[in-house]
DNA sequence: GTAATAGTGTCTCTAAGACACTATTGG
DNA sequence: CCAATAGTGTCTTAGAGACACTATTAC
């Protein structure tokens, strides 16, 4: 077999013979859970929201912005040297200030039509966002162009391209992942309550023995993955939500594996 | 709010004010699981092995390939008028000549330099094909470029582009939907005995209870995604594999559903 | 005291794990 | 009758589910 230096390859090939696209982007569905305070010594109502941002109706030049005026999932072009992933960091530390979050990659969204300006395919990203950092965000941004919403208002606005369909998938991936990863923990902080855990599951799943608490207060100490918080030997406990003294958690690094040919039906 | 046209719109843009990829492709990595008869009235070994092509030396006008000579996953250009999706059912159908194949997207493989032509964006998806359909397609064309390894073997090889990442990558979803999903269906004829299912189900996962014959055929028979078949009320047995008859098992329509936060630990 | 959160006590029942045992049949 | 596949019998123990009950503390 004869050989060839990459060269005398690369002479030989004219990118021009292939219908290229006009445009790749990445976007990102940012979730977080907000916790609603209902008065003192009570566990905040926690409700999943997702972060949308308005389309300008004209760009920095002055022209007319495509699908302006419309709400959209916030991302971008993706430039030569980075990847979908790096732009998806880098858009998302733009947005909210902050890196070291959860983002991970869902889906593809390559259908020709989706985009006007032509073959533009987007890749797809859920984030999650800690609210406390969402907090401090919000405050320094200006929030007429930034705002979160309840998944049941998503659903009624009118959003720009196919974000429809990309957030039913990303609500769909942050569900399974909620169900068999520890992505809870990205919800949390640090150090939670056996009710904080509770809650954040509640936002997404909807399976009853999280809802009861007698089952759920019974079987979640024992999870593998999460530990009680201890200081100097003693339990760590809290009464930010309640009168009485609450157990501490924290995740630990066990990564639990399930399989539906073990499972209990 | 002022309102423009799509046409105004449009007539602003200008795509060649972003980088565009140069060039959009859709692999597969295409999977099947080999029973190797090991004699009458025995289980057959089941191994699973990856397709890989061998990528020609030079292409249909006489010029060198890039990466020509190397092992490679199938896969190709995306055309503007179909998703990466579609393009690997086309594909795949002209490579085995089947359709009705489970295919699935599990990763995009975007950064600068893995392929040296340019930005070239790779949308990767893993098939499955049965033993069957396989054997068919290879008696057709002729073997000298397509050939069957075990993932030992495939790991051995000089292969094309960033194909390593994406195979390894594509095992570990295998293993993943194979754990959390009946993908296991897929690898099986309609009909099929309980050493068939824990045979494929080996080839992948390694768990003590589905080697230890005693715990996987008492517990599988109640796994709620299968079910006995029946023939006029009888239940239908096969001596394919044992001198004594076996219960023949089909999928059902049940989809199981799996949480860290149920499962025994 | 009352009300609320955050649990525990106790019972029942199912299922997992271990390992010995049986049923069937080709050679 | 032997060997091999394809199971079943039976015992023990762990854990899920149900529901009543307790502990703590702000007000």
């Amino acid at each position: 077999m004869e050989k060839y230096s990459s060269e005398e390859i690369l002479k030989h090939y004219d990118s021009s013979k292939y219908c290229t696209p006009d445009g790749y982007t990445s976007d990102i569905a940012v979730f977080t859970i907000i916790s609603e305070e209902i008065g003192p010594h009570k566990p905040p109502k926690k409700i999943l929201k997702l972060m949308l941002i308005k389309r300008a109706s004209l760009d920095q030049e002055g022209n007319p912005n495509m699908e302006g005026g419309k709400w959209a999932l916030p991302g971008g072009f993706v430039q030569p040297d980075e990847t979908a992933y790096v732009a998806a960091l880098r858009e998302l530390e733009e947005e909210t200030g902050v890196n070291d979050l959860k983002i991970k990659h869902f889906g593809v969204y390559d259908k020709m039509g989706r985009d006007q300006r032509g073959w533009i395919i987007s890749n797809a990203h859920y984030a999650i966002v800690p609210e406390n950092v969402l907090a401090q965000r919000r405050a320094a941004d200006d929030a007429a162009e930034v705002e979160l919403f309840d998944m049941d208002e998503v659903f009624r606005l009118d959003l720009a391209f196919d974000h429809r369909k990309i957030i039913e998938d990303a609500l769909w991936y942050i569900r399974k992942d909620m169900s068999i990863t520890t992505l809870a923990k990205n919800f949390l902080a640090e150090e939670f309550v056996l009710s904080d855990l509770q809650g954040v599951l509640m936002t997404v799943l909807d399976e009853p023995w999280i809802k009861l608490d007698a089952q759920f207060f019974r079987k979640a100490p024992s999870l593998p993955f999460i530990e009680k918080v201890t200081v100097n030997g003693d339990l760590k406990k809290t009464n930010r939500w309640s009168k009485g003294n609450a157990q501490l958690y924290r995740f630990n690094d066990y990564e639990p594996f399930v399989s539906i040919y073990n499972a209990k039906y």
